[in-house]
RNA sequence: GGGGGAUUAGCUCAGCUGGUAGAGCGCUUGCAUGGCAUGCAAGAGGUCAUCGGUUCGAAUCCGUUAUCCUCCA
């Protein structure tokens, strides 16, 4: 972080001005200049990567493409182009602590790219994006610096020299740079498509700065100022297993460029920050605050100012979190929900503490955000209520989490003016007080923190985590080399001459399990909600069991119980477990009816946020804001029977274009991923129409019955309903059935519900009848004890049993007898069934003045006669025992400690 | 998926190494003031989440289940 930083601040007065484009404008460019080069513009895919285990978020434009580049799936265009909406916060690129610290860390960002699946390769890519950046964006043509791949020996790989003699026509040759595998070689993963790339490199410094350093020696040097912004990959080689490379018959294009950098290198700005994508955003954070931004970095500049660092941290996370919640991702604490609710929390945390901000703000800035990206990307503006609740209400929640944390730090026990680790660890931990938080106010009161002591905990936790979670995935045994698997069981639950075309073992935690792979299946894998089919197949003789069904990207995965031994037998037989599939269907379908009828009734903010549907039960998520009324349900219910009823036919279009569906009115949803063409699934063309893969039954009849049995919320504004179909429902209304039979039997009442209000009503009298009368026996008993006092060295004595078993009623005797003589020591025994208990109170004068402690003195007594032990205060305490027979003699017993 | 923690009055929470349940706010009633803010007094309200164990005795110790919070993966 060595570099200086004076030149920063005259960097934009001596950069030559163009006329400014907005940030929309450049964006939209982009996509236009592509478009004319007869590239075809997609949505960006939703940030929250689906059906890809190996990825929780997207992060990077080509990231949602992979299955077009490994030949799973045929692109819509053999050239398309957009702007990805990506996430970086975990795994190999973990940005989350950078942001806010320099100009150009982000969490959530947009990539700009163009794509060529087997057309157009190095020559159009190259010139093009040179036309786009010096003369769409004009950008100087000697701000900017290209490098190639420079070969590899090892991996037997020469020189780009096609890159570079594209280049040579562009630029200066000197500013053609090379570099090697690890900047200028780039692959997907361990195997898979790969190929050298060429990057284009901007000198955003200032002339002077220019003038003193050659640009050439600070590409790929970490500069701040000399930074990458665009990468243009050419795959043509792929990665087999055995690690050697082969050519690809169709050579492929993938490029990318970070458009907030982009921004700002057309806007001539000092960092990505100080353009017009989050000035709006700062504007609002300096009024509510009533702080002024500066744009300062740490390691930049001397007096660099930690509001600034605060309101990067806000405004970046802000973006972040609303995009991850309006593509369907919740904040919560499992899986990337989790990550999510971090990010949310970590700007939290900085207008908390640097900002000084103490009530929820971020919820207030996301109508600006939904105006700035309102026309690329719809999702936030069309749910901005919806956004808004879910922010604030994680906002209320995590302060509520602060200021119970600030409570726990003052009940600390505080040993040398240090605050272990263990405990900062404990606050972090358990009650997700932040540690940067725990230190800011142990500087306060001049303690200082344990860090290292820290840091072991949570070290050993995550090692805790880890070693939980060690899954071994073995490799895919290619049987027979098919991409496409298709899936039948819209139409059939068995098949006769499927077979295996890849399998593997898993093991995690001791248990292994065994996947296949077929060409073809009917078994339904797990998705849109509906869980995986289960059932048989049968390699000749051998029945395997398939325990579950599972998706992989496109790969349908059967998860069976062990593997066949003819496991490359051709003619596999498959066999669904019909009765569960017939069940989950109606489910499913009731599912849709139910969709449906929640927009009729409720109105069509309803949205789906996630269901789960199997044999038994159906769940539905979906936005609300308020609890439903009876009537709601009920009106509900009734219209999803009525459907059922009518006996609707299914209408199923398998294969129609994306647009066509839009064009009938089927139910879109945020966060969703729709290919070119989709499957619709309609039951009455005027009541549902969706877009759905799972299955259906063909009548809504066969649906039978439909039974809501609960409504409930699960987040800010998500409401469930838990319903049952069919066979279920009918169980379902038979118990409650039998269950109120039985109830009005038992109470012998036409009305049970009055019934035991009544009996309530009695039982209460009773037990206050009861109490009176308690209280009644206990003054009568006292009333004869008054006499009974002796006088025993100066001490009013007295030892006695009585009949009172109830613990609560011997203790106020004892109370109010002492408090009538004063100066007493009073011992009562009684007997409950054949328990001995006794009582000891002791006048507190006394037990000052002559050091008495009932106590002890329970415990002694109870321990020598009782066979039982013994315990309280040193003025009043109780003991219980075994032996009954021993009460006299400890009663007796008791003058020998007077 | 794995750890830690919580669950006590309508609400917010105390409750020490086991000895039999408490505060503040709220609620009800009465009194004071012309009314309100308020003050005073009395009172109601608890299977200490659940089931089981240890113990003479469990809100307290141990385990089960449920729900919630939190950290890690």
């Amino acid at each position: 972080m060595a570099f200086n930083s004076c030149f920063l601040s005259t960097f934009a007065a001596d950069f030559k001005r163009h006329t400014r484009m907005t940030s929309r404008e450049i964006r939209r460019q982009f996509l236009d200049f592509f478009a004319s080069k007869g590239h075809k513009i997609i949505p960006s895919a939703p940030m929250v990567a689906k059906g890809d285990p190996t990825l929780m978020f997207i992060n990077s434009g080509m990231a949602p493409l992979k299955d077009f580049f490994l030949g799973n799936q045929t692109p819509p265009s053999k050239r398309v182009a957009d702007t990805q909406k990506c996430l970086r916060v975990s795994g190999k690129h973990n940005d989350l602590e950078d942001v806010g610290m320099d100009g150009y860390h982000h969490t959530m960002f947009e990539m700009l790219g163009n794509w060529s699946f087997g057309d157009y390769f190095k020559k159009e890519a190259l010139a093009w994006s040179w036309e786009l950046l010096t003369e769409v964006y004009k950008i100087p043509k000697d701000r900017l610096y290209v490098s190639v791949f420079k070969g590899d020996e090892k991996e037997n790989l020469p020189f780009d020299q096609d890159a570079h003699d594209i280049w040579k026509q562009f630029i200066a040759e000197d500013r053609i740079l090379a570099f090697g595998k690890k900047e200028n070689f780039w692959e997907m993963g361990e195997q898979g498509p790969c190929g050298p790339c060429s990057e284009i490199h901007v000198d955003l410094r200032s002339d002077a700065e220019r003038a003193r350093v050659d640009g050439k020696t600070l590409v790929n040097a970490d500069d701040p100022n000399v930074i990458e912004v665009w990468n243009n990959v050419f795959m043509q080689f792929n990665r087999k297993a055995d690690g050697s490379l082969e050519e690809l018959p169709a050579k492929s294009v993938d490029t990318g460029m970070g458009f907030e950098r982009l921004v700002r290198a057309v806007q001539q700005s000092d960092s990505n920050y100080d353009t017009d994508l989050w000035k709006p955003l700062f504007n609002f954070l300096e009024q509510f605050s009533q702080k002024s931004y500066q744009g300062t970095y740490p390691g930049v500049h001397e007096n660099w100012n930690k509001t600034d660092v605060a309101m990067r941290v806000v405004a970046d996370h802000l973006r972040a979190v609303s995009f991850a919640i309006a593509d369907g991702e919740m904040p919560s604490n499992t899986g990337a929900g989790y990550v999510i609710r971090r990010i949310l929390r970590r700007a939290v945390r900085y207008y908390f503490s640097v900002l000084d901000i103490k009530e929820p703000v971020l919820y207030r800035m996301t109508p600006i955000l939904a105006e700035e990206f309102g026309d690329v990307f719809p999702e936030l503006k069309a749910q901005i209520h919806f956004i808004t609740e879910v922010i604030l209400s994680e906002e209320r929640a995590f302060l509520r989490t602060l200021e119970s944390g600030l409570k726990r730090i003052e009940h600390l026990d505080i040993q040398n003016n240090t605050v272990d680790g263990e405990q900062a660890f404990e606050l972090f931990d358990t009650f997700g007080f932040p540690f940067d938080l725990t230190q800011l106010i142990a500087r306060e009161r001049g303690w200082s923190v344990d860090e290292a002591g820290f840091q072991q905990a949570l070290a050993r936790q995550k090692d805790r985590s880890r070693k939980d979670a060690v899954r071994q995935v073995g490799d895919w045994m290619v049987l027979r080399d098919e991409a496409d698997v298709a899936f039948v069981g819209y139409d059939q639950l068995e098949l006769e001459n499927a077979y295996v075309t890849k399998y593997r073992t898993v093991a995690a935690k001791g248990a292994t399990q065994y996947q296949l792979v077929l060409n073809r299946t009917p078994f339904y894998p797990e998705g849109g909600g509906q869980v995986g089919d289960t059932g048989w197949m049968y390699f000749g003789n051998e029945p395997i069991r398939v325990l579950d069904t599972k998706k992989e990207n496109t790969l349908v995965i059967h998860v069976v119980e062990k593997l066949p031994e003819a496991i490359d037998l051709d003619s596999v037989v498959c066999t669904v477990d019909a009765s569960k599939r017939r069940l989950t269907e109606s489910n499913h379908s009731a599912t849709h009816l139910l969709h449906a009828a929640l927009r009729q009734v409720l109105g069509a903010h309803v949205q789906q946020k996630g269901s789960y549907l199997d044999a038994q039960t159906l769940r539905f998520d979906f936005q609300h804001f308020q609890k439903m009324s009876e009537e709601e349900l009920a009106r509900v219910e009734q219209l999803v029977n009525e459907k059922i009823r009518q006996n609707v036919a299914l209408e199923e279009a398998r294969n129609i274009p994306l647009d066509a569906a839009k064009a009938a009115g089927a139910t879109m949803l945020f966060g969703e991923k729709y290919g070119e063409t989709v499957r619709m699934i309609t039951f009455d063309p005027t009541y549902s129409i969706e877009l759905c893969g799972g299955c259906h039954v063909p009548y809504t009849g066969k649906i039978g019955f439909f039974k809501i049995t609960a409504e409930t919320a699960v987040a800010a504004g998500v409401r469930r309903i838990e319903a049952v179909t069919g066979l279920g429902a009918e169980q379902y209304v038979s118990t409650l059935e039998r269950e109120v039979g039985a109830i009005k039997n038992a109470l012998k009442a036409k009305d049970p519900v009055k019934a035991v209000s009544d009996l309530q009503e009695s039982n209460r009298k009773l037990a206050k009848e009861m109490e009176q009368l308690n209280l009644l026996m206990a003054a009568q008993i006292r009333e004869g004890l008054r006499t009974q006092f002796q006088e025993l060295n100066g001490v009013h004595f007295l030892a006695t049993t009585v009949a009172l078993s109830d613990a609560n009623a011997l203790k106020t005797l004892v109370t109010e007898l002492e408090r009538e003589k004063g100066n007493a020591v009073l011992v009562v025994g009684s007997v409950s069934g054949d328990k001995p208990s006794l009582t000891i109170k002791i006048s507190d004068e006394l037990v000052k003045a002559k050091g008495l402690n009932a106590g002890t003195m329970v415990r002694e007594l109870a321990q020598e006669f009782l066979k039982g032990g013994g315990g309280g205060q040193p003025g009043f305490a109780n003991a219980g025992g075994s032996d009954a027979s021993g009460l006299p003699a400890a009663l007796e017993a008791v003058k020998r400690y007077l």
